[in-house]
DNA sequence: ATTAATTTTCAAAAATTTTTGAAAATTCAA
DNA sequence: TTGAATTTTCAAAAATTTTTGAAAATTAAT
């Protein structure tokens, strides 16, 4: 395979990848642009590589750095800002679970707790043993994520895998 | 909190996170609904509960089946068909699992693959090489969350998260 | 202060995804 | 078979998300 097929691939893969994974396309294709480029990139770089607008660079880049995945560099005597992907895989891996811990796994523990609480009600006794019994085993199970999240993102990427597979006896 | 109040706000949080999860509102209310009706139910009652229509309900009980977390039952002499979720946390979140490494983790691994030959080209050293060092390390995380998952999806419920954290000190 | 370069904003347009609903298909009892 | 009950299909409509592009805001050199 040459070169500018296997970027092309990565890239357009990249960006349907990131679809199902929450974030747009061009989201996800200008992150993909990035992580294999050498020097960081102007938004005009990515408009012409990718070619999308400014407006959407623009907000997507945002984006990404809220992500905590990418970074603005600023060149002396240079007006334009430069945007550079971070390369360790681990550091991506634990900056996109720590945001997907808190913005899918937080909000769910948080809606289990509040209806954890419901006033009897005579005639729905079956109901309501029911409803208590799923949130209940749902939110012990989210919080045990929730932990062995925080064990992920912050132990040392040598440690993680190795440690689980040998307890696992793998 | 009322239980109505508490089932409402159940089943639209659902609803709302399953979007973030890749799955259509309909659908995650819908399973939200089965998980905590104590018995199956038809696609009549599913209609009724949450405002949808038929097609609607049809096509997510399908796509529920084929994750493996909705069940369909026959009473005899009734001509309906019966749903039911499984209400097994662990089974559903196992199950949710599997999909989700089958549907997102293994084509970004088939992708890796296909990029990691690239030829030799004289003009671009520095680009191929960058582009060889993170697809490469993106591979290897990938196979490695691959492996995680399986070790995850193939283990008891009480031994996972408490040796997990054991090993880490928690 | 003025101006040119650059970035950001956001309303409108385009694209995509979801939902509807009625017709077609299926199922099963008589 | 026939026909009523039920489920499925799928084209069109609605809703939602993404993208555009030009105006506004910001930045920094002169």
């Amino acid at each position: 395979m040459k070169y500018n097929e296997a970027r092309h691939k990565f890239i357009q893969s990249w960006g349907s990848l990131g679809t199902s994974w929450g974030i747009s396309r061009t989201m996800a294709q200008i992150h993909a642009l990035l992580m294999i480029s050498p020097d960081a990139l102007t938004t005009d770089d990515i408009m012409k590589e990718l070619g999308i607008s400014r407006g959407n660079v623009s907000m997507s880049l945002r984006s990404l750095i809220e992500w905590g995945i990418v970074y603005k560099d600023y060149v002396p005597g240079d007006r334009k800002e430069y945007y550079r992907s971070e390369k360790d895989v681990w550091v991506l891996a634990t900056q996109v679970a720590k945001e997907r811990q808190k913005r899918e796994l937080e909000p769910v523990i948080r809606m289990l707790n509040q209806v954890k609480s419901i006033e009897e009600d005579s005639g729905q006794k079956k109901k309501i043993q029911a409803f208590k019994k799923i949130t209940k085993d749902l939110n012990s199970f989210a919080k045990q994520s929730d932990q062995l999240l925080n064990v992920f993102t912050k132990s040392e990427e040598h440690w993680f895998f190795s440690r689980v597979k040998k307890l696992f006896g793998k």
